[in-house]
DNA sequence: ATAGCCTTGATA
DNA sequence: TATCAAGGCTAT
C-alpha cells in the first residue's frame, strides 16, 4: 500500500503540471517541530457561541483556573455558558455550533493555508482527518487512507511498559476494570497458550491476536476453560485509545478511551476550555503528541464519539449513567465477535488443514484497530455481506466456486477470509424496508438476519452460519453446479480477489453513522456527496492497486480515473444491490432517513427507474462478480481517453480484461445466451445514467453549494477542463 | 495542565 | 454486594 518513492515524484510533478485546484494541497500538518511551539491557549468565552451571556459574569469567576482546588461543591451547581455543551441549550446542538464555528474560521484561513500547504507538500505527511483529503491528496498520503487507518495506530512511543510484566510498579496505571494484567493474580503470560488477545510489547503499540496452537491445544472456541468457567473475554478489550492510541482503562463518555483522554476530556468540559490550534486544525494525536494540541485533540474525542452530555452538570460522583446499558451490549457484542471468530477459526482449521494456516492470514487485525470499526457507536449492525457467494438466483457463482468459497457439491459456503477487519460486524443504522426490485434480497434464503430490534438487523458472519443455497432452484443450475470445478481464468480470479465488499459497506455505515452522530438534522445531499465522496475514494483505492492501471503513469491514471469514475461509482451501486442486497434506505443515528439508492442514481429522482431496469437486465444475465470487476475494468481502461499517453498499455489491458470476460461468460454461462455481448451493451447505458448524474451534481454544486474540498467536486470540475 | 490513582454510589 | 464509570486528588 505504501506508495513508492517513483510514484511520489511523479505525482508531485503531475501536480505542478495540472495546476490541481487549492484544496488538492489540503495536507495535514506533519509531525514537525512547529508543534513544539503549540501552546494550548485558553480564550475566554466570549466567542460567538456563547449565547448566555446573562450569567457569564459569575461562570467566568472559575471559568479557566478552576482545577478543583477547592474540591467544594459550590463550583460545580451551574453550569455556565459553556461553548461547547453545557448549558441551556441540548448538548448536540452546541456541540454542532462549534464544529460550524470551527468550521467558519477555518475557511477564513483557508488562504493562508494554501501558502503554507505548498511549502509542506513535498514532506512526508500524516493525515488525520481522512474527510480532508483530496484528488491529489490520495496520490501524495495513500498510506494514510482511511482504510490505511484501520489497520494499525503508529505509536512511536516506548512500548506499554505497563503492560511489559514488569510487576506492578510505577507504570501500572490503569486502575481499570479491563485489564487483563489486573486479573487473576500473577503477571499476563504471553498468550500464546490460549489464544487470546496480548499486548505486543514490541515498539509498535500494537495489540494482536496471538491465534491457538495449530492443530491442538485448548482453543476458546468452546466458550470455557478447563475448569469450566466463562473464558475470560477481557482480554478483547485491549484496544486502543481511539483518541491517541494510548492503552483503555474502561468507557468512559461513551467509549473505550484511555485514562488520559478521560481527564482530558472531563477537564475540558467541566472547566469549559476553549483551545486553539495554531497549526492546521488537523494535528496528528497520539500518545506522545496528545498534549501539543489540545484543541486537535478535544476535537478528535468529538469526532470519535465521546460523548458530552457524559460529564455531569451536577459533578455528583459514583453511580451510573444512562450508557450504562449502551456499554454493557457493546461489551456483549464484541464478545459475540470472538465466539463467532473462534468458530470460524475452528472452522478453517477443519475445513482447509491446519498445515496451510498462518498466523498471520488468521489474525483478525480488527482486533488492533484504534480507529476502530467496532466502537461503541456502533449501536446496530448490517447485513453481512458475502458476494462472492451470492449470485442473484441464490446459486453460488462459477467464481465463488472458483475461489474456493462454496463447496460445488455441497453448496455449503466456506467461511470467507477473515484478514482485514471485515470479519467484523460492522456498524450502520440499516432499515429493513422491503428489497423493492426483484427480492434480490428476499431470495437468498440464507436466513441469517438476525432482527435485534425493529430497525435494526444483527448480521452473523456467513463464517459461523453455513449458507445452503436451495439446489431445487432449476434456475440455479449453473453450469458451475456440475461436479467439476469449472475453469475459471486466474485473471478474473485476481480480479475479484481485489475487490472488498465488507470494506466498502463498513465505510458507509461507517460515515452516515459518524454525520449523524449528536446532529438534530443533517443535510441529506450534503451526506450523499460525502459517501459519494468516500466511494470514489476507495474507487481511486482499487485502481491504483490493480494490473495494468497501477503501471500507467499518474497523468494517464487521472484522466482515466476522470474520465470513469462516476460509471464505477453506479456500476458499483448496481453490484452492491445485485450482490450484496444493499437496501433502499437506512436510518441515521438521528432518525432521518438516509436513501441510499441515491448514491446508485447520484442524486437524480428521475432515474430511479432506469438504474431498476440496467439492475434487471445484469440480473436476468447473471451477473456475479467477475462479470463485475471486468466491466469495473472495461470502464477504467478506457483506451479512448483523451490524451493518453500509454494508450497502449490501457489499449492491451482493455483487451485482456475483454478476452476474459468473454471467456468467462463463454466458459461458465453458456446457458445464458449471449451474455457476454448483452453485458457490454450495457456498459452505455450505465455511462448514460453516470453522466446525468454527473450533470445533476455539477449543476447543484454550482447553483446550492454542494461540498466543497472533496475528491467528488475536483472530479467535477477536472471533467470538464478535459 | 496532565495523567495516574483514589473515592463514590447507582445499578445489576 | 460487586461492579464500574463517574468525579476528585495530587505528584509531576
Amino acid at each position: 500500500m505504501l506508495l513508492d518513492m517513483e510514484q511520489q515524484q511523479s505525482t508531485a510533478s503531475f501536480m505542478v503540471s495540472l495546476n490541481i485546484s487549492p484544496f488538492s494541497m489540503n495536507l495535514n500538518q506533519p509531525s514537525s517541530p512547529v508543534h513544539g511551539s503549540t501552546q494550548p491557549q485558553q480564550q475566554q468565552p466570549t466567542n460567538n457561541n456563547n449565547n448566555n451571556t446573562s450569567n457569564s459574569n459569575a461562570n467566568n469567576n472559575n471559568n479557566n483556573n478552576n482545577n478543583d482546588g477547592d474540591g467544594t461543591g459550590s463550583d460545580s451547581k451551574y453550569l455556565p455558558d459553556y461553548p461547547y455543551a453545557i448549558g441551556n441549550t441540548p448538548l448536540h446542538m452546541n456541540n454542532n455550533s462549534l464544529q460550524q464555528q470551527q468550521s467558519h474560521q477555518h475557511q477564513q484561513q483557508q488562504q493562508q493555508q494554501q501558502q503554507y500547504h505548498h511549502q509542506q507538500q513535498q514532506q512526508q505527511n500524516n493525515i488525520a482527518n481522512p474527510n480532508n483529503f483530496s484528488y491529489s491528496y490520495i496520490y501524495n498520503n495513500f498510506e494514510s487512507s482511511p482504510y490505511i487507518f484501520s489497520t494499525g495506530y503508529q505509536d512511536n512511543a516506548s512500548s506499554h511498559s505497563h503492560q511489559s510484566g514488569s510487576g506492578g510498579g510505577g507504570g501500572g496505571s490503569n486502575g481499570s476494570n479491563l485489564n487483563s494484567s489486573s486479573s487473576s493474580g500473577g503477571p499476563p503470560n504471553n498468550g500464546s497458550s490460549n489464544g487470546m488477545l496480548n499486548a505486543n510489547n514490541s515498539n509498535s503499540g500494537y495489540i494482536t491476536l496471538i491465534p491457538p496452537p495449530v492443530g491442538g491445544g485448548n482453543t476458546t472456541s468452546n466458550q470455557t476453560n478447563q475448569n469450566g468457567d466463562p473464558i475470560d473475554f477481557k482480554h478483547l478489550f485491549e484496544e486502543l485509545c481511539p483518541v491517541c492510541g494510548d492503552k483503555v482503562s474502561g468507557y468512559h463518555y461513551g467509549l473505550l478511551t484511555c485514562e488520559s483522554c478521560k481527564g482530558f476530556f472531563k477537564r475540558t468540559v467541566q472547566n469549559k476550555k476553549v483551545y486553539t490550534c495554531v497549526a492546521e486544525r488537523n494535528c496528528h494525536i497520539d500518545k506522545t503528541q496528545r498534549k501539543r494540541c489540545p484543541f486537535c485533540r478535544f476535537n478528535k474525542c468529538i469526532n470519535v464519539g465521546m460523548k458530552l452530555e457524559a460529564v455531569r452538570e451536577d459533578r455528583m460522583r459514583g453511580g451510573r449513567n444512562k450508557f450504562g446499558p449502551m456499554y454493557k451490549r457493546d461489551r456483549a457484542r464484541k464478545l459475540q465477535i470472538m465466539r463467532q471468530r473462534q468458530i470460524a477459526l475452528q472452522a478453517i482449521r477443519t475445513t482447509i488443514g491446519s498445515a496451510d494456516i498462518k498466523p498471520g492470514q488468521l489474525s483478525p487485525n480488527s482486533y488492533q484497530t484504534p480507529y476502530n470499526t467496532i466502537n461503541i457507536k456502533q449501536e446496530i449492525q448490517i447485513p453481512q455481506v458475502s458476494s462472492l457467494t451470492q449470485s442473484p438466483d441464490s446459486s453460488p457463482s462459477p467464481i465463488a466456486i472458483a475461489l474456493g468459497q462454496v463447496n460445488p457439491n455441497t453448496t455449503s459456503v466456506i467461511p470467507t477470509s477473515l484478514t482485514g477487519n471485515g470479519g467484523v460486524s460492522t456498524m450502520g443504522t440499516t432499515n429493513t424496508s422491503a428489497a423493492s426490485l426483484g427480492g434480490i434480497g428476499s431470495n437468498s434464503g440464507n436466513g441469517n438476519n438476525t432482527y435485534e430490534h425493529d430497525s435494526s438487523v444483527s448480521l452473523q458472519h456467513t463464517s459461523n452460519s453455513k449458507i445452503c443455497y436451495d439446489n431445487t432452484n432449476p434456475s440455479s443450475t449453473a453450469d458451475s453446479m456440475s461436479s467439476e470445478p469449472l475453469r475459471v481464468s486466474p485473471m478474473i480470479r485476481d480480479f475479484v480477489q481485489t475487490i472488498d465488499d465488507r470494506e466498502w459497506q463498513a465505510q458507509l455505515f461507517d460515515l452516515l453513522q459518524k454525520q449523524s452522530y449528536n446532529q438534530v438534522e443533517v443535510d441529506l445531499f450534503e451526506l450523499m456527496c460525502k459517501v459519494l465522496d468516500q466511494n470514489l475514494f476507495s474507487q481511486v483505492d482499487w485502481a491504483r492497486n490493480t494490473v495494468f492501471f497501477k503501471d500507467l503513469k499518474v497523468d494517464d491514471q487521472m484522466k482515466l480515473l476522470q474520465h470513469s469514475w462516476s460509471d464505477m461509482l453506479v456500476l458499483d451501486h448496481l453490484h452492491q444491490r445485485i450482490h450484496n442486497s444493499l437496501q433502499d434506505e437506512t436510518t441515521l443515528h438521528n432518525g432521518q432517513i438516509f436513501n441510499l439508492l441515491n448514491l446508485g442514481i447520484l442524486g437524480v429522482p428521475d432515474l430511479v427507474d432506469f438504474f431498476n431496469k440496467i439492475q434487471c437486465d445484469l440480473q436476468e444475465l447473471k451477473f456475479d462478480m467477475g462479470d463485475y470487476v471486468c466491466m469495473k475494468f472495461l470502464i477504467l481502461l478506457n483506451p479512448n481517453v483523451r490524451n493518453i499517453q500509454n494508450k497502449k498499455t490501457v489499449a492491451d489491458g482493455y483487451a485482456s480484461v475483454e478476452a476474459a470476460l468473454c471467456d468467462y461468460t463463454l466458459t461458465c454461462y453458456s446457458h445464458v445466451d449471449n451474455k457476454f455481448n448483452r453485458l457490454i451493451k450495457v456498459l452505455p447505458f450505465i455511462h448514460s445514467l453516470a453522466d446525468r448524474g454527473e450533470q445533476h451534481l455539477y449543476r447543484k454544486h454550482c447553483t446550492e453549494g454542494a461540498p466543497t474540498q472533496t475528491l467528488l467536486m475536483e472530479m467535477l470540475h477536472a471533467k470538464r477542463k478535459m
